[in-house]
DNA sequence: GTCAGTCTGCCTACTAGAAGGTAGGTATGT
DNA sequence: ACATACCTACCTTCTAGTAGGCAGACTGAC
């Protein structure tokens, strides 16, 4: 555990919060610099391309969203709770708006004008997810708690898709319960009925 | 019915093909000058600023899209039938590449940096297409056709949100095919039986 | 008809500022 | 002595946007 100096992390952290808000080309260096305090020039010190920045905070995000699983995976046993707790994470996020969208999500719409080892790691946390919601959707028909129409594999897509979805319909209406409206319905048809 | 130059027409097509792909930030007033064929300042001509040349596209876009629908509302009786046509108009447009986003939901990924003008559009847009699509539903159900487990606002909200996420997740898969492996169990889902 | 005036569409040339990035220096800690 | 973390100063390229000119098409007045 080395406890390097924490200005790589405010780096990452403004950077995350930039790009949720506006993308890969909605924020630049200096951006950086005038919120954490240090010159343009340092940040080339901790990151010397943009790619190379958002390449990094892509692959922490995403050990932190494996992290998330790993938690929810252990601590809560009910596949349909482990959805819960995930749609509950991104209310929680957008109602408080201190993370309104999911990082990956947002990259993901520009893909097309992103440097290709950034479009790799967004695309592994669109697989991890999948993979994830797919083993949660087949252990909940397994234990019956979960009701599907689908395989698990096309439910957990449309699962994701939607989720991702809704966060842009929060954004686009100005209006986080809007998230909700979307996914607690989406919740609930997959509830079998007892 | 004038018949003005075909320049600013061709500026708006190119701004849409670049946005679509980049976002507003993604893309110059140089790049679509390359395009065109035309100087960079000629651009100014016709759209003083990037506010006003976006502004202009989405107000064009809705009108298109207004027209869309309402041929669809005249050519398709069926409430199911709407639905798989306003889908398929998608499904095809991202498997040839043409138009492979909704230029608003690209566009409302970035709302927080938008200018507020182009917000306004955007926004409008949304509703737009959540109220003919919550008219359909209801008439859908009202004709027997249709069955929901929401009211039709909230499903109509639902539709759209996994619609957009399904281009998302086409996007991030690099998959076209994605789009229909989301959206036809969606519309399946919606088909009553008889 | 034609001739001045004007509008349109596009041009060259330019600006100020912001972009990402580099060179080279200094203070500090090991 | 070496590395880390940061600095000032600078570079090139790109950004949106402006100023002003020029050729051609439309306008009305004579």
């Amino acid at each position: 555990m080395t406890r390097p100096s924490t200005t790589a992390d405010d780096i990452l952290d403004c950077a995350r919060t930039l790009i949720v808000s506006g993308g890969y080309n909605g924020f630049s260096y200096a951006d950086i610099a005038a919120v954490v305090g240090i010159r343009k020039a340092s940040i080339h010190h901790h990151f010397p391309a943009k790619s190379d920045l958002v390449r990094t905070l892509v692959a922490r995000y995403r050990a932190e969203a494996a992290a998330g699983i790993g938690a929810v995976d252990r601590n809560v046993p009910d596949p349909l709770n482990q959805l819960r707790a995930y749609v509950g994470y991104w209310e929680a996020c957008i109602a408080d708006a201190s993370a309104p969208f999911c990082l990956c999500a947002l990259l993901a719409c520009e893909i097309p004008v992103l440097p290709a080892d950034v479009v790799a790691e967004v695309r592994a946390h669109f697989r991890t997810f999948s993979g994830w919601l797919t083993k949660v959707l087949a252990r909940g028909v397994a234990e019956g708690r979960l009701r599907l129409t689908g395989t698990p594999e096309a439910e957990a897509e449309a699962f994701l898709a939607t989720v991702h979805g809704a966060m842009l319909s929060a954004r686009a209406y100005g209006d986080p319960s809007m998230f909700a409206t979307i996914t607690h319905p989406l919740l609930e048809r997959l509830v079998r009925p007892h």
